[in-house]
DNA sequence: TTAAATATGATACGCTACGTTTCGATTTTG
DNA sequence: CAAAATCGAAACGTAGCGTATCATATTTAA
């Protein structure tokens, strides 16, 4: 008398490319959009710790087994929340200074740490402290995305010249950017344009090889 | 018929210098100590999101009442618990060399997170993005008392001569320990000795006025 | 020595959210 | 039309929340 499962596991969450949708009814796209949305609503306004998949699932306006049919935990839905609203928000400029490249982007970012992005990304990276998954999805989903263009400017800045190459990269980015986000988990500390032109002159002045 | 409320309301939590406690049973030493143990053994174990007020009492063999008689929430009982067990432990030495003290401190800060301490450092960073309690006393019962350490030793160097005396000291300090911590809460890359080495070069090498 | 005051651990309360399961209804393809 | 998959709704047992009540133990003042 067991379970009758025709070909596959029904779980193949926020898999794009499925090999059996030939046949049934298809996910909604709405509410695939009205759950991301719902979701990046309610870690701003409770925190990672207090959404809740059936908090989600009535933002929505949808049953709560839609979302767990779709994802595995709350993890995955928030992070495709995230990863869909606020990550494409860094840009980097190509003024043709590289370091001109790092000042204005790092100023864009504290721009959006200063906003709702900010918040976004404080209880995200809480929550890392408690989900590995998470963690994991937050390192290599966001963290290296980001970093992998920071270190494309640095490479570029050391080919024209501009700094030098006997640096730690992965160092210098840290003292770069941890102190923002230091500032954004703790705010002990204002996040302001002339933070950043102070952090930059502190750190990459000296570096210039002019 | 109502409750009889003699003199004073029962919470007084861990209120040291309490008006009234001539009279009655005393609150047993053993049991507060017993519950700091348990909460900071969980803390590890665990995470703070995942440590419960009921979890703490039974590793301290206590019931819960007494713990919610004492601390009127969890992020209270934890606080209390990491400034007595973890916060202790970055003392800053005195070499003579200002810039040596740091040098000698942040590997000791590092030693820290690096071991037990950096998960209970952590994991209560996380707390604190959705738990504004504890936020605030993380500011203020930890940061701010290590922050004034530091900035002693700075206020000698510049005093000294071996630094200018023309920087943003709070952003100094960021851009010297933000990195630890940003390495410690996400993960991405290692904290070292080497590393404190290259920090310190990158950052105050070029400040000294010598 | 007795009475009042306070702390103790145990137990039970109603509440909320968890993640799962079942259900009839609805879409989609063959 | 039949098979397959999704939909929202509802109900399940479990766990921890913070509070209240209780009999018992300890401490001090009268």
């Amino acid at each position: 008398m067991s379970r009758e499962r025709t070909k596959k596991d029904p779980k193949n969450f926020a898999d794009e490319n499925m090999s059996s949708k030939s046949v049934g009814r298809k996910r909604c796209v709405i509410a695939h959009q009205n759950i991301l949305n719902a979701a990046n609503e309610l870690l701003i306004e409770l925190g990672f710790s207090n959404v809740t998949i059936e908090g989600i699932a009535q933002r929505a306006g949808v049953g709560k087994t839609t979302i767990y049919r779709r994802w595995p935990n709350k993890a995955s839905v928030v992070m495709d929340a995230f990863l869909a609203e606020t990550a494409p928000q860094f840009p980097f400029p190509d003024t043709g200074s590289p370091l001109e490249d790092f000042r204005q982007q790092i100023k864009l970012v504290v721009k959006v740490l200063n906003g709702q992005g900010g918040r976004t990304i404080a209880t995200l990276l809480g929550g890392c402290q408690t989900d590995k998954e998470l963690a994991e999805a937050f390192r290599s989903r966001f963290l290296a995305v980001r970093r992998l263009e920071s270190k494309n400017v640095l490479k570029k800045a050391m080919e024209q010249g501009k700094i030098s190459s006997n640096i730690d990269v992965d160092l210098l980015l840290d003292v770069l950017y941890a102190p923002l986000y230091f500032r954004l988990l703790i705010g002990h500390a204002p996040l302001t344009d002339n933070m950043v032109d102070d952090l930059i002159n502190l750190v990459m002045a000296h570096l210039e090889e002019k």
